[in-house]
RNA sequence: GGCUCCUUGGUCAAGCGGUCAAGACAUCGCCCUUUCACGGCGGUAACACGGGUUCGAUUCCCGUAGGAGUCACCA
């Protein structure tokens, strides 16, 4: 049995995003499955749409996230250049096969002419206007000068079927299909052709593509039968959707692999959550590692309806993969989340602690942490809590001697804060729930913050505590 | 508009002729609890519509509607 051979083939025209990311998710999986091979290829046969440090930002996303290719431009192979601009003398020579054997042909039509063609259906269609001219005056218009392309000729009868291995058989009309340009005037391929001889003469066998390809595959079959050559596999994959309208896009939305990392999530949480997209494992996991993608990931689950990107849960993922990180690692990777002003005045770690399960996201850390140095009047109804009956009158009454006990705590740790407090709710014969939730309004001025008031008390420090309860019961009086 | 594809709760998504139609996110409630969060338990919520086929359709077929894609010297 031969070896699988897939590729991912995106074009530098900006940002990889999500939906290209997850195309690249699934060829990787899928090649690794198989014990095959996943390549990269660079389409850039359009100059005019090619950004600047495009291509290294696909190779640097695509090592980020692990999806590792076997062979592409920056790690070499048997079948390069991997870059398609840099191929480009092979593409002219194999379309000229074709029109030796009357599968293509050579078309001076004027872009005039062209968009004076009637309008059928809603689209024009090219006329097969250059089909009839001879071989001599072909030759002479070439010697002269004149700007040509290249096209398709395509069969006016019949139709063309393939099967796709999610959307199942696939019959198009020949009649529907344009004697499509195979080598533009600027003598560079169309991605339409260039794909189909890249892939062939780098023995590619299982194409993985999003779906929009679906209905112009019977095209890139013609080519393969024209040449002789054994066509591809085909598996097309559903959209991903910004809504129910529209589908993912850079131009409007953020959702670039970037962006999201940008904006704190994961990378694995990140690959976890695109694989789910479109697809869904045998058994019932939604967490999964790398590893267990790759044992798990098979095309019968690819969907063929869009799915809707949803942030929700993909931050719900997100703060799963928080969660398990050691605490020393996840302090790691949120230190550049932590403005120098935590940093310099509380122990990285006891922050960590307080905030690692309570995130979803690390945007979220400096909103948090706010409180930790931001302490400003609040309306004393605060101190009502009817479930510890608590309330502004309490406070007023136990505020002094919480100052009193914690004053002679010596452990300052939360520990010991802790048990101070209860200690102290046992001599005022109130509820202990009481007190640390008076305590805590008084330290804080917020009606919920990451951390109970020992927790709190500890990581801001002695001086601090009683400075805030100070001014607690100044406003109180 | 022609052609192609799609259609299970708000979202992701099982199901592949007989199920009280899974599970997850979100949401709501309860429990736990030092507020919040975590965790635990439970609730609300779906087969687009109309015809067939069948003893029986979410599942098969045909329409309708809605959505997406495609019809470039873009990929």
């Amino acid at each position: 049995m031969t070896q699988l051979r897939t590729r991912f083939a995106p074009s530098p025209t900006g940002y990889l995003h999500i939906g290209g990311l997850r195309s690249a998710l699934y060829s990787y999986l899928y090649a690794k499955k198989m014990n095959g091979k996943f390549i990269l290829r660079i389409e850039d046969t359009d100059q005019e749409r090619y950004v600047e440090g495009a291509v290294e930002l696909i190779y640097r996303t695509l090592h980020e996230t692990g999806l590792n290719y076997d062979e592409g431009p920056d790690v070499g192979g048997n079948y390069g250049p991997y870059i398609q601009s840099e191929r480009k003398n092979e593409y002219l020579y194999y379309a000229k096969k074709l029109v030796e054997s009357g599968h293509a042909y050579y078309c001076f039509c004027t872009e005039e002419r062209l968009a004076s063609l009637p309008d059928v259906n809603g689209a024009r269609r090219y006329d097969k206007h250059c089909l009839s001219l001879t071989k001599e005056e072909v030759e002479r218009r070439i010697a002269s000068g004149e700007k040509y392309v290249i096209r398709q000729n395509m069969p006016t009868t019949g139709s063309t079927t393939y099967h796709d291995v999610v959307y199942g058989d696939i019959t198009i009309e020949n009649s529907e299909l344009e004697d499509q340009i195979l080598i533009k005037s600027d003598g560079m391929p169309t991605y339409n052709f260039a794909n189909v001889i890249d892939d062939h003469l780098m023995d590619i066998n299982c194409v993985m593509r999003g779906m929009e390809y679906l209905s112009s595959t019977p095209k890139y079959n013609l080519l393969y039968d024209a040449f002789g050559w054994e066509r591809p596999m085909y598996i097309h994959m559903p959209p991903i959707m910004k809504d129910a309208q529209h589908k993912l896009s850079k131009r409007n939305g953020d959702a670039s692999y970037e962006d999201l990392v940008k904006k704190g999530y994961l990378k694995d949480a990140i690959i976890n959550y695109i694989a789910l997209l479109g697809w869904s494992p045998k058994d019932d996991s939604e967490k999964m590692s790398f590893e267990e993608l790759q044992q798990k990931f098979d095309v019968s689950g690819i969907n063929k309806s869009p799915s809707i990107f949803d942030p929700m849960k993909l931050a719900w993922l997100n703060s799963l993969y928080i969660k398990e990180m050691p605490l020393e690692a996840f302090a790691e990777y949120a230190t550049p989340w932590i403005s120098n002003c935590y940093l310099k005045n509380f122990d990285k770690s006891l922050v960590c602690k307080l905030i690692q399960s309570r995130i979803e996201t690390f945007g979220e850390i400096e909103d948090k942490l706010r409180f930790l140095v931001e302490y400003t009047s609040f309306d004393s109804e605060l101190y009502v809590n009817q479930k510890q009956k608590a309330d502004a009158e309490l406070a007023r009454k136990i505020l002094p001697a919480v100052k009193e006990k914690l004053l002679h705590v010596t452990e300052w740790n939360n520990q010991s804060l802790f048990n101070a407090l209860v200690e102290l709710s046992t001599e005022l014969d109130c509820k202990k729930g009481a007190v640390l939730w008076i305590a805590r309004i008084a330290l804080t001025g917020l009606a919920a913050t990451p951390g109970g008031a020992s927790e709190i008390a500890e990581i801001i420090g002695k001086d601090e505590t009683l400075r805030r309860l100070d001014k607690a019961m100044a406003v109180l009086r």
